[in-house]
DNA sequence: AAGCAGGCTTGCAAAAATGCAAGCAAGCGT
DNA sequence: ACGCTTGCTTGCATTTTTGCAAGCCTGCTT
């Protein structure tokens, strides 16, 4: 025998929910969260309000800076940050263990290497394998492997970490470009006192942007982009000297190397996958692909003159 | 610049997802889980399925004996069951903050004092309060605070569980019950030879229980009821021996004692609740007031004669 | 063998959730 | 002051989810 007094209110909580709350704690703004979910906004804010009220709880303050969280919306915080482990943790366990080459698979590399080898290796990865669906995620930031914002990366580092499972692929050079007749017409004994073409924070040459850093109080930037192609143009219009990748101002017939690529622009291109992914077929087959394709580029892409 | 090749499969896992599953790993069957989490079996089974279809991954093989989990369904439900913990911690921790007197409460206590007592206390308690709202659950079996099953437990017993915080009330006596007339026409020396009215092992008192099992062989058990009235009924009829607690039977007109009221089938009555929720206002208000209120029970409670 | 109970799968209607679009408010830049 | 951007709240149409009901299957009891 079962009896309701005066009805029943209590209703169990909804995980989701607390996805809702944590999306609010991180972004601070029901757009962001909206963002982040991948939602409409309306759909978010709708969401809270029915979550407060279904909860009796009230997990922020708006106030006009934004959502500011309350102190149950600080401990749903932490909770749903260590449910999000719990099930970042299985869904790494479950792919895992995935031995079909179908699914899908996000791959993250930096702008100049999805351009000039990855699109094309990627897409004859895909004629292969039909079943399998491979997002690339052109960015210089570093996403997580641990939070399968991405399951394959390329990167160019000395110090991959250590809880990746890395395949080292070959060196990676730097070195300065400039067209013939900019060099003709402004010959100078040292390398700071040319006009630059720096790329902007945003880029991913990290060589690069310390060098910036370290010569900027002396060298001239005459100009400045988040977007590697734009620098480009204006280097084979004959406006200054651009820093790249070996591989990209070796292959652009009207640029020259300023000087031979030097010792300490040298770093490292691995692939990185998390330890977890490792015996994911459709990882382990994408992973062996590209390593072989770039190798390929070896001599290019390590800036053997020649090329 | 974020690009897409060949489309994007990849979603994250909803978190919901989980609790379907878990449901099923604890029944075994759809139905059993839909019961669990009270919807609709059809919506289990297309909810399982569709989660299956969009993670591509198999978490139970359908046989006869039923849903069988595989190996994804194993490692899904230990990560659930420790999010299960984690959201019932918050849930917990978020009641036991709130210092407001109103919401619900889920209360649970035996049949015999919820029919003679708490169904009306609850009532006088609500018209006090009338945002809060009490769901009494009337059973024998021990909802578990901590799974917040309950938030509430009026309980006959001599050793509460070390992780609630309980309030005694008092002494809490059985006796052995039968009609005048059925005394005179069946006088015996011993209780055994007496017919008999038991409780099934559904009833809630676990020292008539106790005292069935280990009397059975020699007691003429003439009928067995999950339902105390049932019994109370057949003895003021004049059919056997009840035995009840002294607040029920030294209150019906129609039984006397057949004994004085033993030692060993003396336990105590207590509120429990959880730890966590002994500053949640409403929680302690309606803990003081039934307190308050079966104290003033207490004579009827302990068999004191008179009563 | 027939009937019953329990569990499942499927179609359709109803309910709930979501996206789209409009409007409002606040802050910033010209 | 005006225009733009960002963030919010709200109404309505659309999409998705869920419950109801029917049907099928299996195992158990009489």
């Amino acid at each position: 025998m079962q009896a309701s007094v005066f009805g029943s209110r209590g209703c169990p909580m909804q995980w989701n929910d607390l996805t809702v709350v944590l999306a609010i704690c991180r972004a601070g703004t029901l757009s962001g969260a909206a963002r982040a979910l991948n939602l409409n906004h309306s759909t978010v804010f709708r969401r809270l309000n029915a979550i407060e009220e279904k909860m009796g709880v009230r997990f922020f303050e708006r106030l006009q800076q934004g959502y500011v969280m309350t102190e149950a919306g600080e401990a749903a915080m932490r909770a749903a940050e260590r449910i999000d482990e719990e099930v970042l943790g299985l869904s790494r366990e479950l792919v895992g263990k995935d031995l079909r080459l179908q699914g899908s698979i996000r791959v993250t590399a930096p702008e100049g290497l999805s351009i000039h080898f990855l699109g094309t290796h990627i897409g004859q990865f895909c004629r292969l394998h039909p079943d399998i669906h491979v997002d690339l995620v052109v960015t210089s930031s570093d996403l997580r492997l641990s939070r399968r914002e991405a399951d394959l990366a390329v990167r160019v580092t000395s110090h991959p970490p250590d809880t990746s499972l890395g395949r080292h692929i070959c060196r990676f050079r730097f070195c300065m470009y400039a067209s013939r007749a900019y060099l003709k017409k402004n010959f100078h004994g040292k390398l700071e006192d040319y006009d630059w073409l720096m790329p902007d924070d945003g880029i991913d040459w990290l060589p690069a942007s310390i060098w910036r850093k370290e010569l900027r109080p002396q060298a001239r930037v005459v100009m400045s982009s988040d977007n590697t192609l734009v620098l480009v143009n204006a280097a084979k219009n004959d406006l200054g000297v651009i820093p790249l990748p070996c591989f990209w101002g070796d292959s652009e017939k009207k640029l020259v190397r300023v000087i031979d690529p030097p010792d300490e622009l040298t770093l490292d291109l691995w692939l990185l996958t998390h330890q977890d992914l490792r015996h994911t077929a459709r990882v382990r087959a994408l992973m062996t692909f590209l390593h072989e394709a770039l190798q390929q580029q070896k001599d290019l892409i390590e800036g053997v003159p020649g090329k």
